[in-house]
Order: structure tokens, then C-alpha cells, then sequence
DNA sequence: AGTACCACTGCAAACGTTTGCGGTGACGTT
DNA sequence: AACGTCACCGCAAACGTTTGCAGTGGTACT
């Protein structure tokens, strides 16, 4: 029993040889014979040893692991980033420890806990809604743990990070409904405290701009989710604001917009056009299909961890942050 | 610099007491004196103590960890298991390792390899759809590393697992329909070679039975996807065959039908019911709202990791294994 | 014969904790 | 004065690896 639990000592008593050269037996280190090594692999397959992953971190004072804060897996836009981390990563020979915050920054700050604790060799962070005190994240960098952010950024703290143009996208998005005739475009905002809920706010605005279109503040309603869309439709329905079209900062937000609307007896898009910003779950599944900006999941977790894989390497010696841009 | 790493080991030489009673202190262990416990905790607040947790592992031989492999997490229905497991994990100090296997066989085995060398204190495992070779998971259990199935099982293999009664809930999803009156079922239905499809439909036929009435083989179609759906729905409209409900084998089939049901004008659920087995991605997005079979992902996950910890605490005085059928 | 080199192997320390056991001094009891 | 008790603390070993250094024989060259 406990046959499992063969370590290298095991080995060495056996071949009646010393841990060490088991060691570099194992490795195939060159000070090693010929002989040696070819009994040593023999007796290990025989045993089955496994290494033990712990003992190494422990020596390596960093483990082989790199750890992830992602706010709710849940989603499809974090799920396919995650696919992407775990991609890179699993190639590197690195693994992957994930933790949701679920949007709440105590487990925020416990994940990120635990995450130092077993002493992963970088984490991969995306900050939760609630998050407004980021000691915890400042902590981290002082005690050099290698930090990249992923989407949802920390203003202001000095790291390696990739982000979506949600300007930019959010720019194109709505300059597709100007450039389609719509005169009368309707925003669904996300929170305004979120660097992402500005950011799309301010694409809107500025392709309303360009195009000479007024900005009316009647039709900018912060809403992003399936119930508040449903609700400001009708608000805007009801109290007869002219709109001939809404980009929603998300798909579930969209969806809801779209069913009011039809709802109401409005034809989409004939009389009012909607876009949405994708996470790639609910593409085909509505009539009509809903035109979206994709968010490029898979691709931002890849990314984000080749930097982290890379900043790894580089150890101590330093290199200016980076900012990926989506 | 380096200002983090602090150890026990350095709270000591500060204080200038040994590491024993720096560790005694810091769990407050009734041998110490107020006076010091008063003062190591001061110091590791001021130094920012951060226990190691490699270190424990290896000492204790085992992590406070557990290891979990899932097939892939983009699914909504693994992404709410993997939610349940992480409350229940949490809540008893255990974090949690997530692996995607990508429903692909050799993953799923490196995978296994990982989670064994780093030591976790069990795994949970929902097996890829590729795998038929099950030695990996032999060698585990060969290995004392305690074991819980869920979802997806290995035929055989005795061990903890929680399952879901695919005939039982296709059963009632049936049985509702009958109850509200309904009398021509339709089933769309999943590919009968796969067990799962074969159990709901199982289910359906038995609910019809039991009411007695007539099973209609005209009324059972495999399609299994938004796509074939409405296909399917249009070949019952078009080829007039009498029905006023369906049970459909996922909820992107239900969608599917209800859309085409709508779009050639028939009232839902008035003139036709839909019925999903519900991966809960859609929940609330549908008009009217699909009703749907749950699947308990979340509940499957906690039940899961709650038969987990109590193998974990057992140790050595196995007990039984144990089946448990949501 | 002395020296130098080579191929191979072992010793021991270290990574950061925990813990059984033993030690120390103070105090009280006989 | 001798002993027991008690509160408090430190020693050292252990968990499983890796690795710098120091051997140990052997062979070849001077």
C-alpha cells in the first residue's frame, strides 16, 4: 500500500546509490554514466515515480504555476480567455491555477492570497467590479511577484497589460450604425466607474461627433444588463424620445433591447437597428441575428500570457512595461 | 527589495527568539506567553508575513489544494459545476486547480500527471469524451489520491461520483407536458449512439407510456442543434404532422424550434409547448420564457467537492463508495 | 614515480515549516 | 535542602529535491 508515494530516496536505496545521482540520473546530467542512468530510469518506470512538484517549488523558492484572477468563468468572453492561458501556459510546461472573484473584492483579495502563498511564479489578473482598493495588487508588485492585467486594468498601476480598444471598438460599432443612415442612435451605457463603461461611452460619442450628429443625453441610459435594457426600451418607448437605433455595451443588454422592441411592434432593423458588444455566446441563436463587436477572448488570454511567461523569464532585470492593445 | 519574501525564519533573528516559537505564536499555541504571541504578531503585521504554503505542503506531505479536470469550460453547464466547487472548496479552506482536459485523452492523462506531482489533496474528474483507456485513473486511486466522478464516469472503476439521472429528468420534463394536457409530443432528440441521448430519450418514451398514450415515431426527430431544429420544425409544419408540444434534447434546439414555431405564427405556448434540458446559458433571454430542465451544475459541483473533503478528512478508514443521483 | 586529468559519484546544505522532546528557571511544597 | 510542578522556549529532525564541492579510483603522460 502507499506504493504510490516513491520518491527519489526510494530509488537511490534500492539501486544502493546516493539521492543525488538519482537526481541527475534522472536528468540525464552528463557526470552520469551510461549505465547508472539506464537503471535509474529502468527502476523509476518500474515504480512509477512521479517527481514531487512540491518539494522542487520549494527549493526553486517559485513554483512552476502561474495563477489566474478571473471574475466570473461563467461568462463566455472568460471562459475562452481562459482556454487561451491555459494554451500558452500548458506549452511553457507552466500550469494553471484559476480562481474566480465573482466580482467580489474579498475573495478578490483572498484568491490573490493564496495565489502568493503557494508562491506561483506570476499571476494573471483581471480586477472584480467591486474593486476600489487596490493594496492588495500594490502588495504583489512590491514583493516582485511578475503581474499582468488582462481587460479590466488598475488606473494608475505601473504594469504589463493587455486591453481591448473598447474606445476604438465602440467607435467602429457605432460608426456602422452612422454609416448606415441612423441619425438618432441611442447609447445603453455600462457603470461610468468602470475604465470600460467610459470607454465605450466616449467611442459613441466621438463617432456621433465626427459624424456632425448631436449628442443627446436623453438617449444615453446606463443599462447593461438583460432586465435594465428591457426597462429603458420602454422608458424610451413611453416618453417618445426619437431613436432609430441603440448600441448596448453588451450582448445581454442588446437582447433585452430587442425583445422590447419587438415586443412594441417595432421591426428590427428595419425601423430601429441594434448592436451589441459580443462575448460570442449568443451569436446565431436570435432573429435576427444580432450584429456585435467581438472581444477576441481566446486571443487576449493567449497574449496576456505570453507576456507574463515572458516577464517571468526575465527575472530581475527589469524591462519597461507593456501595453497590448486588442 | 526582495522586501516580501519575509519567513518565519526572519521574524525570529528580528525578535531574536527561535523559528519554533515564532510558528507556535503565529497559531497561537497555548504554550507561548501572551507577551510574545503579542509580539510576533505585531512584527509579521509591520513585515507583512505571508506564510508559505509550499513549505506546509511538503512538510505535511499533502496541499491544502484540490485538483479538478474538466473537459472543457467554455460549457456553460462545467462552468457552473466548477462555480459549486469552488464555494465548497473555499468555504473549507481548500483552493482549487482547474484543468481542461479539451475533451481530448492525452491531456486529460498530463493533466492527471500534474495534479499528482503537485501533490493535491484529491481530485475530481469528469473524463474526456475521448477517453477509453482509463489506467491513468487506475494508477491514482492505486495511489491513495482520493477520487470523485462527476457527470461523466468511468464504467467500472469504483469510486465516489455524482451523476445526473438523464432518464429520470427527461422523464418528468415529459410528464409536465402530459400533465398540462398536451398529447402530441414531439422529442427532438440527441444522437442515440451517445448514452446520453439514448437516456433522454428513454425518458421520453416512458413518460408517454405511462400516460398511455401512443408513441409516434414520426414525432421522433435526432436533431440536436439551433440549426436542425429549425429544419426539423419546418419539416413537421410542412409535412402537416399533427403535434402541440416538443421536447427538445438541449436548450439551443428548444430555441431554435420555438423561433421557427413563431415565425410560422403559432402562439407558445398556447398552441405549442417547448420543452428544454437547460445548460441555464439562456435562462431569461427567450420570449416567453423557455421552461427547462435544469441540470444542477452548480449543485452538482458542491455535492461533488462535499463527497471530496469527506474522503480527504477520512484518510485511511475507507468507507464505502458512494453513488449519488441528482 | 610523480603528476594531471578524467569520469563518475557522494556529502551536505538549503528551501520554510512544524512538532516531539527536552531544557531552563521560577516557584511552591515537603 | 531536596524535589515536583509549571510556564515558556529552543533543538533538531523531517518533508523531497537540487547542486556546489569534494572526493575516488583509474588512465595517461611526463
Amino acid at each position: 500500500m502507499k506504493s504510490g508515494l516513491v520518491t527519489i530516496k526510494d530509488l537511490a536505496r534500492e539501486l544502493k546509490i546516493s539521492a543525488s545521482t538519482v537526481s541527475r540520473a534522472l536528468k540525464n546530467h552528463p557526470d552520469i554514466s551510461e549505465e547508472t542512468k539506464r537503471a535509474v530510469h529502468e527502476l523509476a518506470q518500474k515504480l512509477n515515480y512521479q517527481p514531487n512538484a512540491v518539494a522542487l517549488s520549494l527549493k526553486q523558492r517559485r513554483s512552476n504555476t502561474i495563477g489566474v484572477i478571473i471574475p466570473e468563468i461563467v461568462h463566455y468572453f472568460f471562459s475562452s480567455v481562459i482556454s487561451g492561458i491555459e494554451d500558452v501556459a500548458y506549452d511553457a510546461g507552466f500550469n494553471v491555477i484559476i480562481c474566480q472573484s465573482n466580482e467580489r473584492y474579498e475573495r478578490e483579495v483572498a484568491n490573490i492570497k493564496t495565489l502568493f502563498a503557494s508562491r506561483v511564479a506570476g499571476i494573471l489578473v483581471s480586477i472584480s467590479k467591486e474593486t476600489e482598493d487596490f493594496t492588495h495588487l500594490y502588495n504583489l508588485r512590491d514583493n516582485n511577484v511578475p503581474l499582468v492585467f488582462y481587460d479590466r486594468i488598475v488606473p494608475g498601476l505601473q504594469a504589463d497589460q493587455v486591453i481591448i480598444d473598447d474606445f476604438d471598438a465602440s467607435y467602429r460599432a457605432t460608426k456602422h450604425l452612422v454609416d448606415s443612415g441612423r441619425k438618432r442612435i441611442a447609447h445603453f451605457a455600462g457603470p461610468q466607474k468602470l475604465l470600460i463603461g467610459r470607454n465605450r461611452k466616449d467611442g459613441y460619442i466621438r463617432a456621433l461627433k465626427e459624424a456632425g450628429l448631436a449628442i443627446d443625453e436623453k438617449l444615453i441610459i446606463e443599462a447593461d444588463s438583460f432586465e435594465k435594457a428591457r426597462l429603458a426600451v420602454m422608458r424610451l418607448i413611453n416618453e417618445k424620445r426619437e431613436f432609430d437605433s441603440i448600441f448596448a455595451v453588451n450582448d445581454l443588454t442588446a437582447i433585452g433591447a430587442m425583445q422590447t422592441i419587438q415586443k412594441r411592434g417595432f421591426k428590427i432593423p428595419d425601423e430601429i437597428a441594434v448592436v451589441g458588444f459580443s462575448d460570442g455566446r449568443f451569436s446565431g441563436i436570435t432573429d435576427p441575428n444580432l450584429t456585435s463587436v467581438d472581444q477576441h477572448g481566446y486571443e487576449m488570454g493567449s497574449i496576456a500570457t505570453e507576456m507574463l511567461l515572458k516577464r517571468i523569464a526575465a527575472g530581475d532585470n527589469e524591462y519597461p512595461f507593456e501595453t497590448r492593445v486588442l
